[in-house]
DNA sequence: TTCGATGTTCGTGAAACATCGAACAAGCTA
DNA sequence: TAGCTTGTTCGATGTTTCACGAACATCGAA
Protein backbone atom coordinates (compact mmCIF):
# COMPACT_ATOMS: atom_id res chain seq x y z
CA UNK A 1 0.00 0.00 0.00
CA UNK A 2 2.40 2.81 -1.38
CA UNK A 3 1.41 6.86 -1.38
CA UNK A 4 1.68 6.95 -5.20
CA UNK A 5 -0.16 3.54 -5.83
CA UNK A 6 -3.31 4.43 -3.86
CA UNK A 7 -3.17 8.00 -5.63
CA UNK A 8 -3.17 6.52 -8.95
CA UNK A 9 -5.63 4.02 -7.79
CA UNK A 10 -7.76 7.82 -6.46
CA UNK A 11 -7.53 9.55 -10.11
CA UNK A 12 -9.99 7.60 -11.74
CA UNK A 13 -14.18 8.44 -11.59
CA UNK A 14 -14.76 5.41 -11.38
CA UNK A 15 -12.52 3.89 -8.82
CA UNK A 16 -13.42 6.99 -6.87
CA UNK A 17 -17.15 6.24 -7.35
CA UNK A 18 -16.74 2.50 -6.42
CA UNK A 19 -14.84 4.26 -2.98
CA UNK A 20 -17.95 6.21 -2.48
CA UNK A 21 -19.82 3.30 -2.72
CA UNK A 22 -17.72 1.13 0.01
CA UNK A 23 -17.04 4.21 1.97
CA UNK A 24 -19.89 3.22 4.56
CA UNK A 25 -17.86 0.01 5.55
CA UNK A 26 -20.42 -2.66 4.43
CA UNK A 27 -18.66 -5.21 2.70
CA UNK A 28 -20.85 -5.49 -1.11
CA UNK A 29 -21.45 -8.18 -3.84
CA UNK A 30 -20.00 -7.41 -6.71
CA UNK A 31 -23.36 -8.25 -8.37
CA UNK A 32 -24.63 -4.91 -6.71
CA UNK A 33 -22.25 -2.96 -8.30
CA UNK A 34 -23.80 -0.60 -11.43
CA UNK A 35 -21.10 1.41 -13.47
CA UNK A 36 -21.29 2.23 -16.82
CA UNK A 37 -18.27 0.07 -18.09
CA UNK A 38 -18.34 -3.82 -19.68
CA UNK A 39 -17.82 -6.55 -16.92
CA UNK A 40 -14.36 -6.88 -17.85
CA UNK A 41 -13.70 -3.45 -17.51
CA UNK A 42 -15.00 -3.30 -13.78
CA UNK A 43 -13.04 -6.17 -12.95
CA UNK A 44 -10.02 -4.25 -13.81
CA UNK A 45 -10.46 -1.57 -11.91
CA UNK A 46 -11.72 -3.31 -9.14
CA UNK A 47 -8.20 -4.96 -9.53
CA UNK A 48 -6.61 -1.77 -9.43
CA UNK A 49 -8.58 -0.97 -6.26
CA UNK A 50 -7.35 -4.11 -4.73
CA UNK A 51 -3.84 -4.06 -6.09
CA UNK A 52 -3.27 -0.42 -4.06
CA UNK A 53 -4.56 -2.21 -1.01
CA UNK A 54 -7.96 0.03 -0.82
CA UNK A 55 -9.68 -2.86 -0.73
CA UNK A 56 -10.13 -6.46 0.08
CA UNK A 57 -11.88 -9.31 -1.92
CA UNK A 58 -13.44 -11.95 -0.40
CA UNK A 59 -14.54 -14.84 -2.78
CA UNK A 60 -17.80 -17.06 -1.43
CA UNK A 61 -18.14 -19.81 -4.07
CA UNK A 62 -18.98 -18.52 -7.47
CA UNK A 63 -19.51 -15.04 -5.97
CA UNK A 64 -17.10 -11.85 -4.82
CA UNK A 65 -17.37 -9.83 -2.23
CA UNK A 66 -15.67 -6.67 -2.11
CA UNK A 67 -15.01 -4.14 1.08
CA UNK A 68 -12.38 -0.78 1.54
CA UNK A 69 -10.12 -1.25 3.72
CA UNK A 70 -10.97 1.91 6.29
CA UNK A 71 -8.85 1.20 8.82
CA UNK A 72 -5.29 0.30 7.33
CA UNK A 73 -6.12 3.37 5.31
CA UNK A 74 -6.65 4.94 8.21
CA UNK A 75 -3.52 4.15 10.13
CA UNK A 76 -1.23 4.41 6.73
CA UNK A 77 -2.92 7.69 5.23
CA UNK A 78 -4.82 9.51 8.13
CA UNK A 79 -7.19 12.15 7.21
CA UNK A 80 -7.00 11.12 3.18
CA UNK A 81 -9.91 9.21 3.17
CA UNK A 82 -11.79 12.09 4.71
CA UNK A 83 -10.59 14.47 2.10
CA UNK A 84 -11.00 12.29 -0.81
CA UNK A 85 -14.97 11.58 -0.17
CA UNK A 86 -15.33 15.29 0.57
CA UNK A 87 -13.88 16.69 -2.19
CA UNK A 88 -15.92 13.50 -4.44
CA UNK A 89 -19.09 14.26 -2.71
CA UNK A 90 -18.54 18.36 -3.77
CA UNK A 91 -17.66 18.09 -7.50
CA UNK A 92 -19.71 15.00 -7.47
CA UNK A 93 -17.40 12.23 -8.84
CA UNK A 94 -18.05 8.72 -9.46
CA UNK A 95 -21.58 9.33 -8.82
CA UNK A 96 -22.05 7.23 -12.30
CA UNK A 97 -21.33 4.38 -10.24
CA UNK A 98 -24.43 2.95 -7.80
CA UNK A 99 -26.00 0.01 -6.18
CA UNK A 100 -28.42 -2.81 -8.14
CA UNK A 101 -31.94 -2.11 -7.31
CA UNK A 102 -31.63 -5.39 -5.60
CA UNK A 103 -30.06 -4.40 -2.38
CA UNK A 104 -28.00 -6.94 -0.84
CA UNK A 105 -29.30 -10.34 -2.15
CA UNK A 106 -29.24 -10.96 1.73
CA UNK B 1 -8.80 21.67 -9.69
CA UNK B 2 -10.29 18.58 -9.76
CA UNK B 3 -9.74 15.55 -7.13
CA UNK B 4 -8.80 13.28 -9.80
CA UNK B 5 -6.26 15.60 -11.74
CA UNK B 6 -4.78 16.45 -8.50
CA UNK B 7 -4.78 12.62 -7.60
CA UNK B 8 -3.14 12.03 -10.83
CA UNK B 9 -0.65 14.40 -9.82
CA UNK B 10 0.37 12.80 -6.92
CA UNK B 11 0.45 9.30 -8.21
CA UNK B 12 4.40 10.00 -9.13
CA UNK B 13 7.33 9.91 -7.15
CA UNK B 14 8.85 12.75 -8.69
CA UNK B 15 5.82 15.29 -8.62
CA UNK B 16 5.31 14.11 -4.40
CA UNK B 17 9.43 15.26 -4.29
CA UNK B 18 8.25 18.58 -5.54
CA UNK B 19 5.56 18.95 -3.51
CA UNK B 20 7.31 17.93 -0.56
CA UNK B 21 10.31 20.41 -1.45
CA UNK B 22 7.30 23.58 -1.75
CA UNK B 23 5.32 22.50 0.71
CA UNK B 24 7.32 24.93 3.69
CA UNK B 25 5.53 28.04 1.55
CA UNK B 26 8.79 29.21 0.21
CA UNK B 27 8.42 30.40 -3.59
CA UNK B 28 11.10 28.42 -5.27
CA UNK B 29 13.25 29.01 -8.57
CA UNK B 30 13.42 26.66 -10.91
CA UNK B 31 16.96 26.65 -11.12
CA UNK B 32 17.07 25.57 -7.24
CA UNK B 33 15.30 22.43 -7.92
CA UNK B 34 17.38 19.04 -8.47
CA UNK B 35 15.75 15.92 -9.75
CA UNK B 36 17.19 13.04 -11.34
CA UNK B 37 15.53 13.83 -14.68
CA UNK B 38 16.35 15.62 -18.15
CA UNK B 39 15.20 19.62 -18.42
CA UNK B 40 12.32 19.03 -20.30
CA UNK B 41 11.12 16.08 -18.10
CA UNK B 42 11.15 18.74 -15.42
CA UNK B 43 9.36 21.26 -17.26
CA UNK B 44 6.56 18.29 -18.08
CA UNK B 45 6.53 17.62 -14.11
CA UNK B 46 5.83 21.33 -13.46
CA UNK B 47 3.27 21.84 -15.81
CA UNK B 48 1.33 18.45 -15.07
CA UNK B 49 1.63 19.92 -11.53
CA UNK B 50 0.53 23.88 -12.93
CA UNK B 51 -2.38 22.02 -14.98
CA UNK B 52 -3.64 20.30 -11.65
CA UNK B 53 -3.88 23.61 -9.72
CA UNK B 54 -1.47 22.30 -7.30
CA UNK B 55 1.05 24.99 -7.50
CA UNK B 56 0.97 28.65 -9.17
CA UNK B 57 4.00 29.63 -11.56
CA UNK B 58 5.64 33.31 -11.76
CA UNK B 59 7.91 34.21 -14.56
CA UNK B 60 10.23 37.16 -13.69
CA UNK B 61 12.52 37.62 -16.75
CA UNK B 62 13.87 34.76 -17.88
CA UNK B 63 13.21 33.09 -14.64
CA UNK B 64 9.93 30.82 -13.12
CA UNK B 65 9.05 30.99 -9.63
CA UNK B 66 7.17 28.01 -8.49
CA UNK B 67 4.84 27.77 -5.31
CA UNK B 68 2.64 25.37 -3.61
CA UNK B 69 -0.66 26.51 -3.62
CA UNK B 70 -1.52 25.84 -0.33
CA UNK B 71 -4.46 27.73 1.09
CA UNK B 72 -6.44 26.64 -2.08
CA UNK B 73 -5.58 23.33 -1.54
CA UNK B 74 -6.16 23.35 1.89
CA UNK B 75 -9.44 25.06 1.33
CA UNK B 76 -10.48 22.43 -1.51
CA UNK B 77 -9.28 19.06 0.31
CA UNK B 78 -8.61 20.38 3.34
CA UNK B 79 -5.98 17.49 5.42
CA UNK B 80 -5.07 16.13 1.76
CA UNK B 81 -1.52 18.02 1.97
CA UNK B 82 -0.91 16.48 5.56
CA UNK B 83 -1.49 13.29 5.15
CA UNK B 84 0.04 13.26 1.53
CA UNK B 85 3.13 14.92 3.02
CA UNK B 86 3.49 12.58 5.79
CA UNK B 87 2.65 9.62 4.26
CA UNK B 88 5.51 10.35 1.77
CA UNK B 89 7.75 10.93 4.50
CA UNK B 90 7.08 7.90 6.39
CA UNK B 91 7.82 5.64 2.62
CA UNK B 92 10.53 8.38 1.88
CA UNK B 93 8.81 9.22 -1.46
CA UNK B 94 10.05 11.89 -3.51
CA UNK B 95 13.61 12.47 -1.60
CA UNK B 96 15.78 12.21 -4.81
CA UNK B 97 14.23 15.85 -5.27
CA UNK B 98 15.97 17.90 -3.89
CA UNK B 99 17.38 21.93 -3.99
CA UNK B 100 20.80 22.80 -4.87
CA UNK B 101 23.75 23.18 -3.31
CA UNK B 102 23.69 27.16 -4.47
CA UNK B 103 20.08 28.41 -1.77
CA UNK B 104 18.39 30.93 -2.85
CA UNK B 105 19.84 33.20 -5.87
CA UNK B 106 20.04 36.18 -3.55
C1' DT C 1 24.31 42.63 -31.82
C1' DT C 2 26.20 38.55 -30.19
C1' DC C 3 26.49 35.38 -26.40
C1' DG C 4 24.99 32.65 -22.48
C1' DA C 5 21.47 31.25 -19.37
C1' DT C 6 16.85 29.71 -18.68
C1' DG C 7 12.68 27.43 -19.79
C1' DT C 8 9.29 25.89 -23.29
C1' DT C 9 7.95 23.28 -27.11
C1' DC C 10 8.46 19.67 -30.53
C1' DG C 11 9.18 15.08 -32.26
C1' DT C 12 9.73 10.67 -30.88
C1' DG C 13 9.52 6.24 -28.62
C1' DA C 14 8.47 3.10 -24.81
C1' DA C 15 5.44 2.00 -21.32
C1' DA C 16 1.13 2.20 -18.93
C1' DC C 17 -3.86 2.68 -18.94
C1' DA C 18 -8.90 2.26 -20.12
C1' DT C 19 -11.88 -0.10 -22.67
C1' DC C 20 -14.17 -3.67 -25.14
C1' DG C 21 -15.72 -8.34 -26.61
C1' DA C 22 -14.64 -13.09 -26.56
C1' DA C 23 -12.95 -16.99 -24.47
C1' DC C 24 -12.24 -19.33 -20.24
C1' DA C 25 -12.67 -21.38 -15.40
C1' DA C 26 -15.26 -22.46 -11.40
C1' DG C 27 -19.32 -23.36 -8.86
C1' DC C 28 -24.12 -24.09 -8.33
C1' DT C 29 -28.43 -26.34 -10.09
C1' DA C 30 -31.39 -29.03 -12.72
C1' DT D 1 -23.81 -34.43 -17.12
C1' DA D 2 -25.49 -30.26 -19.08
C1' DG D 3 -26.43 -25.64 -18.44
C1' DC D 4 -26.40 -21.23 -16.04
C1' DT D 5 -24.23 -17.66 -13.41
C1' DT D 6 -20.22 -15.20 -12.04
C1' DG D 7 -16.09 -13.33 -12.45
C1' DT D 8 -11.22 -13.57 -14.51
C1' DT D 9 -8.14 -13.57 -18.28
C1' DC D 10 -6.81 -12.62 -22.99
C1' DG D 11 -5.84 -10.15 -26.97
C1' DA D 12 -6.75 -5.80 -29.54
C1' DT D 13 -7.09 -0.95 -29.77
C1' DG D 14 -6.68 3.78 -28.92
C1' DT D 15 -5.22 7.22 -25.51
C1' DT D 16 -2.33 9.06 -22.16
C1' DT D 17 1.99 9.39 -19.66
C1' DC D 18 6.99 9.64 -19.02
C1' DA D 19 11.20 10.33 -20.85
C1' DC D 20 14.76 12.08 -23.85
C1' DG D 21 17.37 15.24 -26.96
C1' DA D 22 17.07 18.94 -30.11
C1' DA D 23 15.32 23.10 -31.55
C1' DC D 24 13.33 27.39 -30.26
C1' DA D 25 12.21 31.79 -27.66
C1' DT D 26 13.39 35.18 -24.38
C1' DC D 27 15.96 37.98 -21.53
C1' DG D 28 20.14 40.14 -19.54
C1' DA D 29 24.96 41.01 -20.10
C1' DA D 30 29.13 41.84 -22.67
Amino acid sequence: MSLTGVMGALSDPIRVGLVRLLADGRERGWGELRAPVAKSTLSHHLRVLRDAGLTRTRQEGTRCYVELRRADLHERFPGLLQAVLSAAEDEDVGSQVGLADTPPPQ
